[in-house]
Parts: C-alpha cells; sequence; structure tokens
DNA sequence: GTCTATAACATGATAGAC
DNA sequence: GTCTATCATGTTATAGAC
C-alpha cells in the first residue's frame, strides 16, 4: 500500500547529504537514509544498486547544487582577473553559508580508500578543477596552471574548515566572518603578492 | 614487584597519536590504548586525569615534536622574507613525509565541540601562529597579518590536506610531490602574487 | 512499468559461556 | 583460548499497490 508520493533520487539524496556531512560513509546506514526519507531500506536499492553509488551521487549532487555560482563565474564575459575575483567571491559566500559539501570531502580524505578517492576526483570535482586551471592559464601564463589553482582553492576552502579553531586564534575579529573581506584580501594576494607597495586594501582610485 | 619499567606519558602519548589520527577521540577507547602501551586502562589515569585531558595531550605533544623546525625557521638571523621562505619550506617537508598531525587537526575540526576546540587553539596553535602573524607585520605591514597568516599556512595545509584526490585531478604531474617544488611555488606566488613581472620561469609578453 | 514493503540471507562484529 | 548466541548491516527476492 501506498499512503505518500513517491520519492524521486533528488529527495533521497538530499536527505543523505547532511548525514554523511555528519558521520561520514560508515557511520551512515542504509536503513537510517531509509528512515530519514520515509522509506524502507530495500526500497533504496530501487534506485541506487548499492551503497557506494548513493554515497557518489549524493557527493556529486551536494557539489553540484553548490558549484553553479562557480560556474556562472568562470564563464562570466569579463576580464581573466574579475572572473578570478567573481569566482573567489562566490566561493567565499558559498562556504560562509554552508560548510555541508566541505565536511563531506573532510570525511571522504579522512576515511576515503584510493579507489573511492578516484572515483571523487573524477566524478565531482574534474569538471570544475579543469575549468579553474584553464581560466589560471589566461590569467598568468608563466605560472604552473595547476599549481596555481590549487593554491586559489586553498587559500578559500581552508579558510573556511579552520574557521572553527580560527574564531580562537590570537587576533580574531568580527570582520573575518564576512565573506567580502576575506574575498577581497584573498583577491588582493593572489594578484600582487605580499609586497604591496605603499597601498593599503581600501585605496584604490585607479580601479573602475 | 614491576617487570617492566614504568611508562612515562610522552611514551604513552606518542602511541596515543597515531591511534587518535586514524579513528579520532571517540574512536579510540581508553583500553584501546592501554593495550597499545602495555598497562591496563586503571593505569593510564594515573598519568592523566580523563580522556579528554590524554586526548589534548596527545594533541600538544604531536604538534610541538613536529613544530619545532618552524620555531627555527621563525628565528632565525634572516631578513623577514628569508624566513617565510624558509618557514614554507620546513612546513611543506613535513607534511609531505607525515599526515598524522593534520589528520588529528581534520577530525578534532569535524567532531569536537566548541569547548575543546577552544582549548585546542588555545593550548597547541596559539604561540606558533603568533610567531607567524608577527612575521607577517615585519613582512608587509599594509597587510592584515591575521588574515595573511592564515593564508600562508591554508596554502601549504590544504595543497597536502587534499593529496589523496588531488594526485587523481587532471594535469597533476610526479613532480607536485616534491616538497621543494611546492613550497617554490606558494612563496614565489606569496612574495610577487600571480603577475609576475620579473620572474625566472619569465617569457616575454607574447602578442595578442 | 514504477515504486515500495515484507521477509530473508550473508557476513562481520560483539558478548558471553565454557 | 574456543565455541556459540546475538546483533547490526548491506543486500536480494518476491509480491503488492499505483
Amino acid at each position: 500500500m501506498r499512503t505518500v508520493p513517491p520519492k524521486s533520487k533528488h529527495e533521497i539524496l538530499q536527505r543523505a547529504i547532511p548525514m554523511f556531512a555528519e558521520s561520514g560513509f560508515k557511520g551512515v546506514t542504509m536503513r537510517a537514509i531509509a528512515g530519514r526519507v520515509g522509506l524502507t531500506a530495500a526500497s533504496l536499492y530501487h534506485h541506487f544498486p548499492d551503497k557506494e553509488s548513493l554515497y557518489l551521487a549524493a557527493l556529486k549532487q551536494a557539489f553540484a547544487d553548490r558549484s553553479r555560482a562557480l560556474g556562472e563565474a568562470l564563464t562570466a564575459p569579463a576580464p581573466p582577473a574579475e572572473r578570478l575575483r567573481l569566482l573567489i567571491l562566490r566561493l567565499c559566500e558559498r562556504m560562509q553559508r554552508d560548510s555541508t559539501f566541505t565536511r563531506l570531502v573532510q570525511r571522504e580524505i579522512l576515511d576515503g580508500d584510493e579507489k573511492r578517492l578516484r572515483l571523487v576526483a573524477k566524478q565531482v570535482f574534474h569538471e570544475v578543477f579543469a575549468a579553474i586551471t584553464a581560466l589560471c592559464r589566461e590569467l598568468a601564463p608563466a605560472c604552473d596552471s595547476f599549481l596555481l589553482s590549487t593554491s586559489i582553492i586553498g587559500l578559500v576552502v581552508h579558510y573556511y574548515q579552520f574557521t572553527p579553531i580560527r574564531s580562537y586564534l590570537p587576533g580574531s575579529r568580527p570582520e573575518y566572518d564576512q565573506a567580502a573581506t576575506v574575498a577581497r584580501h584573498i583577491t588582493t594576494l593572489l594578484l600582487n603578492g605580499i609586497n604591496l607597495k605603499q597601498e593599503s586594501e581600501f585605496r584604490s582610485q585607479d580601479s573602475e
């Protein structure tokens, strides 16, 4: 007997995503997911061939739903430096408001075996990462685009991953929790490096 | 009568550190630690008042044993840019060869509650972080030293945390696993930014 | 054909008795 | 130590409801 309308894959994954983020792959059972969705464990197997497929689909969907703004930034009709600025800003805004995906990936790095990590790299990150390296090639042909891409990602991602500890470090201030402040710092650092001649982050009369 | 010499705190923690890195705070029982050390669980409580104290001491010791080279780099008799270069190189070398501490911290960020994270920030990171911000103030007075410090740490730490996925991303190459290569890239990026005006690997601007 | 539930199977971990 | 009972979990088989 059916009392409720059938669940779509998207709905199932939407429920599973925060569970995997909270407890990791092994920490979440098929029965727990089913319970949260309003199904039985067996029914999940109509939508996904096995637990690992469900898990990978969850990672994929979590990333896809969160990387839309990044794709827009990367393909915007603007000079490469402006696309970089927008990419970093969107990434900061996204990570500021939601740490679910970051936690998913952190857990996967800690617990995943080689085979699954390869699948994650291929199925989740490959496309967006390639787009970022393409931007880097355009932006700084003299620089190693692979290393530069990882640096851009690392600057933003680690900043927000580290937040639970960072906020208790000496010198922490409220404005460091604002995405715009962080994004501006990172963008300036990437474009100009440390050795700013005389300009502070506030003096930019020649821009626009 | 005693058949084995008493264990020092250092020995106990040395055994506990990889266990916490592998399975996190909750994933390691006092009995498991005791078994590894060759003691009973009750004996551990002679050395540490509770599990959390043992855990924090493990984090502290893991970091202290691994941050010695960083302290040397930070206090070297050299100009600030050279100290930065050395700091990054030592950090890369350390993380390249041993991911134990990084995994400890990642697990702590995922699983720790606010109170314990505050203790970690204070007891583990505070001192070294303050030394890095001091270097940043000296190096780049016009730049926000707090944000700059987190960026330096983030560039290195995230690079190595991301290794299990990074190695499967498009464009990955063997030399990216060499600490000297990574350290050089990060140092150059920090000092000069993307827009390399004059650099060793520099190519003259081609026509568009 | 699509979706779900009931029941059951297989394995691995755990606990307790011997 | 071994054996056994028990439980949790991924998974499959089959049948019923739209």
